[in-house]
DNA sequence: CTAATATCTTACAAAAATGTAATATTATTT
DNA sequence: AAATAATATTACATTTTTGTAAGATATTAG
């Protein structure tokens, strides 16, 4: 049951809104606009916002630009202004979808489920990562290639999620260690190759060898 | 460096679009369309898809309903239809977006560059959930409050994100089990309790308590 | 080629994580 | 209130994970 942010002054119009996401198996909450509408905004903590451009006090890009800062939750801008530079800067700011009135109810609620739908898939998925060679399961902490998979340590599982994201780049070992232990912890730089070494036979184990490569002097580096 | 598949038949327009693609930092494939065309974009492992509805053999709304069977991969409809059915179609069979011929190629661009933020969100991020009370970073299986924190062992890392994703619901015992353990382990009963129970002390230890409620003879709920 | 340096390998002890057993507590039913 | 069932607690033995030490290889510089 998701819940919907409706920031739209037009009062005839948000109530229809409510009234038909309600019934369309979300929960729509109308907020007052006021000068704390930010605010307002990340208290709810709503699952995605309709964010109206038009509105008193500050205008609905600043808002999108403003709630960018903190979140990352879905919004779409629904408003009156077809204007093309519109779009632009509000997709720049951060916005997922522009809409704009008077839009057709059924397609807004077909934009509102695609985009739930894939937001959703962050939160709610296993938090995998697919790296063409292997897929990262990190809640499991598994690497998983076609029916094979192998469990993973901690630490293991943390320098290859910072290969994973960092792939295609060259690592080097500092940061590397940084990522893995406090700066307080006086750890024995060799112990970060052991731990290589070790997360490199996992990858063995399950058919995939020479995946980190040591860069002399430089790194390490996820192919 | 992001691929981005075009499926197009339009030669001159696709040619254009890669152009345009390769400029502003993208890596623009332009697949030739035949009737072996859904294998064709699955073998291509794009990050994103620009497709046409109107192509030869078969129409890019079935193509979009077939990829979506094996992938979550975004998909752009970009046709010269501007029908608000098909549109509909679209998105219901699984499409991020709808775009319509003749487009402003700058929000085009804009599109792609928020349906890639989006859907990227989970490789990139540092894989932190949050919840009003704390936040979960999974990746490096911690629970992180103000500027308290307490390591999680993958046990309790499993349940807590378990509980996390559903959080506000009931979870059954056996649920959680099953998440935990291979059903072939035959994993005695009152484990999950220590482990509920470990899971809960480093909670304490930050200073959250009671949040998993025990609902006797439902399972756990995390509020 | 030799020396210096970076990284690798192997083995091992200490620390942490895990499952189980035995017992205790709490809630529900009779 | 007693009996039953579900969950909690504590302690402990086993297994896994971790860091380090000591020596081996490989790479680069002189």
């Amino acid at each position: 049951m998701s819940k919907i942010l409706i920031v739209e002054d037009d009062e005839k119009l948000r109530n229809e809104l409510k009234i038909f996401l309600d019934r369309n198996g979300y929960t729509g909450i109308v907020l007052e606009i006021s000068e704390n509408i930010i605010d307002d905004i990340k208290n709810e903590k709503a699952d995605l916002i309709l964010l109206d451009i038009n509105l008193p006090y500050m205008d609905g890009e600043y808002i999108c630009k403003e709630i960018r800062k903190t979140s990352n939750i879905p919004i779409i801008m629904v408003t009156s202004r077809d204007s093309e530079l519109d779009e632009l800067i509000s997709l720049n700011y951060g916005a997922d979808q522009y809409v704009t009135k008077p839009y057709n109810i059924q397609i807004l609620l077909a934009k509102i489920n695609a985009l739930l739908r894939r937001s959703k898939e962050t939160d709610t998925n296993q938090n995998k990562i697919d790296c063409h060679e292997f897929i990262l399961n990190i809640s499991k902490s598994l690497i998983e290639k076609d029916d094979t998979k192998v469990e993973l340590t901690k630490n293991e599982l943390k320098i290859l999620h910072y290969l994973v994201i960092k792939r295609g780049q060259i690592v080097p070992r500092d940061e590397i260690m940084d990522y893995l232990w406090d700066s307080q912890s006086f750890i024995d730089d060799n112990t970060l190759t052991v731990n290589i070494k070790r997360l490199r036979s996992k990858l063995e184990e399950i058919g995939l060898s020479d995946l980190i490569e040591t860069k002399r002097g430089q790194g390490y580096l996820l192919k």
